[in-house]
DNA sequence: GAATATTTTAAATGAATGTTTAAATTAATC
DNA sequence: GATTAATTTAAACATTCATTTAAAATATTC
């Protein structure tokens, strides 16, 4: 009997994605993985072949985990203020809960960017959420500046994301404490918030 | 006599920081050096003793290209919103000439914070800068937003150097080819200039 | 419960890694 | 121009790498 419980492949799996998002994939051994999942270094193998086809599976786990919560947003039936509230308050408890994740996923594309992207579905969705006509609407009747969701997401997105994945040069840079850190983060997100909305939706 | 007249110390730091900014450090292999310099695999040890110590030598000097622009124009004694401007343009033309730039710091300082920043001169330089006094005395007589440096230059910074540092990812998920991104990117940078100006200074 | 299939193990594979050596070549010094 | 110093070279070094092997241990099937 097992003192974990969860199956060998499944442990496996888990350890990488913690030595993957910490490491990189050029940073991360084929042992790496085995101590981390405490088994024995041929399982990796056994399970998954080689460790390129386990931290493809991996990679694109994570990029699910990335834009999903963000989908589902922007496909929501409220309006775009509460929408980009809404998006900025998901993005930080999202980097919170996984410092690593935007680094690795933005860094192990720029380093091979064929390589990763096998299935398109979740940008086909990206590409066509709710929000998309709220935007024309809101453009057509004024209310709206004119912009395209292509334009406004990486405005919303980039000045969470930007602070977290560069947590360290920014505490570095500012001389902060992680204390200092969270407070920073938790006015810089006021702020976004504010100036995104101000800036998108015209008139008071 | 030599085709190349640099001399090899040269050749190899420059060759080194071609394939380190496009691999990173884990990526990059004393072998990979050495080919891209057109030299012998002995002497990268030779002039700079180890990898990691040629590494460091390089990323202080790429630290200081990616920083020093920016405070230069935080120096300037121009008007706040020109300012503004000329960090995003100065953003924009470093992001088109080192499109690997961004990511490979953040990348390379995620990973191990504590191994890259044995002079802080360059930060110490950017907490004091001229715009400082020039946002105090906004906030004084009222015409700029309460706010501290530390809070503004990330707003500003973020936006141009994310939708490069995400590249690949965001030609990916738009479906842009590398045309296309060039011109998204430029409605970008108005964007951002518009957006951030109107949100740090108060009145018309 | 014997036969079969699955999972785990220790050990080995050959290639690639960063680094060093010692000899060969070139440059500088006197 | 001989002697010394600096540079470059090919080869080797010990480790570590991803992956494979074949035997051992465990589960499953009949």
């Amino acid at each position: 009997m097992k003192c974990i419980p969860e199956k060998s492949e499944d442990r496996i799996r888990e350890a990488a994605k913690r030595v993957f998002l910490k490491k990189g994939f050029d940073g991360t051994t084929s042992r790496d993985i085995a101590k981390e999942a405490d088994m024995n270094i041929a399982l990796t193998n056994y399970y998954f072949r080689s460790k390129e086809k386990l931290f493809l599976e991996i990679f694109r786990d994570l990029l699910e985990v990335y834009f999903q919560s963000t989908i589902d947003i922007l496909n929501k039936d409220i309006d775009i203020k509460a929408k980009i509230s809404e998006i900025i308050e998901n993005d930080f408890s999202m980097m919170k809960r996984e410092p690593d994740l935007v680094i690795f996923i933005m860094n192990e594309v720029h380093k091979a960017p064929g390589r990763l992207f096998p299935d398109m579905s979740i940008f086909k969705q990206l590409r066509s959420t709710y929000i998309k006509k709220q935007l024309e609407e809101g453009v057509a009747n004024g209310t709206v500046r004119p912009m395209q969701i292509e334009n406004l997401l990486p405005l919303i997105k980039c000045s969470i994301e930007f602070i977290f994945l560069g947590k360290e040069i920014h505490k570095e840079l500012f001389a902060l404490t992680d204390e200092e850190f969270e407070k920073y983060a938790e006015e810089q997100k006021e702020h976004i918030k504010e100036m995104v909305c101000n800036y998108l939706v015209i008139g008071p």
